[in-house]
DNA sequence: TTTGACTGATTTGATATTCAAAGTATCAGT
DNA sequence: ACTGATACTTTGAATATCAAATCAGTCAAA
């Protein structure tokens, strides 16, 4: 299977589409009202969600970086008026992390270009054909946990 | 078209899946016998290629970084034994770079590592099948390139 | 043929992101 | 009230990046 010239073509396809969404989402962010957060912030804003109150650490392994550096990440994000700490009343140890009014805001920008992507992903595809797009992602999930398994 | 929910569950693996393949790329590389390189610095060994001997500024263009940035991490690469540096002969400004027989050892084995991704990636389709999904990766290739343009 | 503009690459200083390790505060069980 | 574990924070070092200044080689016009 390996050598056939259409596994070739889309291992060089998927290969250029997964670094440049990353890029294309730097210059987006880059060109909205939202200007003064990086890429990494607005992952950050993302993971916390719109209505889960998440904790820190939870935050921290969605986003697989360490505790440390999620503090650092949320003490700027703090100050720039995205996001709120709450310590838990149970648990003064535990910080909650939730989004402000603008927090909000752009998670919802963030998302509608989220959307705009993925519709054109699909474009053109019939309900059966958007099954099989979402099957081929589902096995690359799979490799994916299966990596981070025997790691 | 947007709020379906299998639509929503495209966009969630989508994004799901070209963060954490950057990720597992990084840990794959860690576990290998080149431990001394970082995920950036494999991804430069990927651009310069096996061929083609480019120029400094060309791969720094097709990696979207400043040629000053490309310079530093040549540097590197050269001091770690993957990388060399050839002046050409008509026009000494012009740095051509290729691989070391280190470099190509690993070059080829980044290259495995993709195709064992996209084996799995298309596992279980049959040709029309396969080719669709090519064609959705077209989709969101359009779409990038899109977005490059009115940048 | 010399000089001035241009081009490709390098260096430098500043900023971002990250981790590991050490530190602080709180909790739960004895 | 100790003790050990847990949740988070701080700190110091490493890496990646860019913009701007610099260096070196080329080319063309005077």
């Amino acid at each position: 299977m390996a050598q056939r010239p259409i596994m070739k073509r889309i291992n060089t396809k998927l290969e250029k589409v997964y670094r440049d969404i990353l890029r294309i989402e730097e210059t987006e962010l880059q060109k909205s009202q939202f200007r003064d957060l990086s890429i990494t912030e607005m992952h950050t804003i993302d993971a916390i969600g719109l209505h889960q109150k998440p904790t820190s650490s939870a935050v921290a392994a969605r986003l697989h970086v360490t505790q440390g550096t999620l503090t650092v990440g949320i003490k700027q994000l703090v100050r720039k008026g995205y996001v709120d700490r709450e310590h838990a009343d149970d648990d003064k140890r535990i910080v909650n992390l939730l989004l402000t009014r603008k927090g909000r805001l752009m998670y919802r920008a963030h998302q509608a270009f989220h959307q705009q992507m993925v519709d054109r992903f699909v474009q053109g595809f019939n309900e059966d054909e958007i099954h099989l797009i979402e099957h081929a992602l589902d096995n690359l999930m799979a490799f994916i946990a299966e990596q981070d398994q025997h790691l």
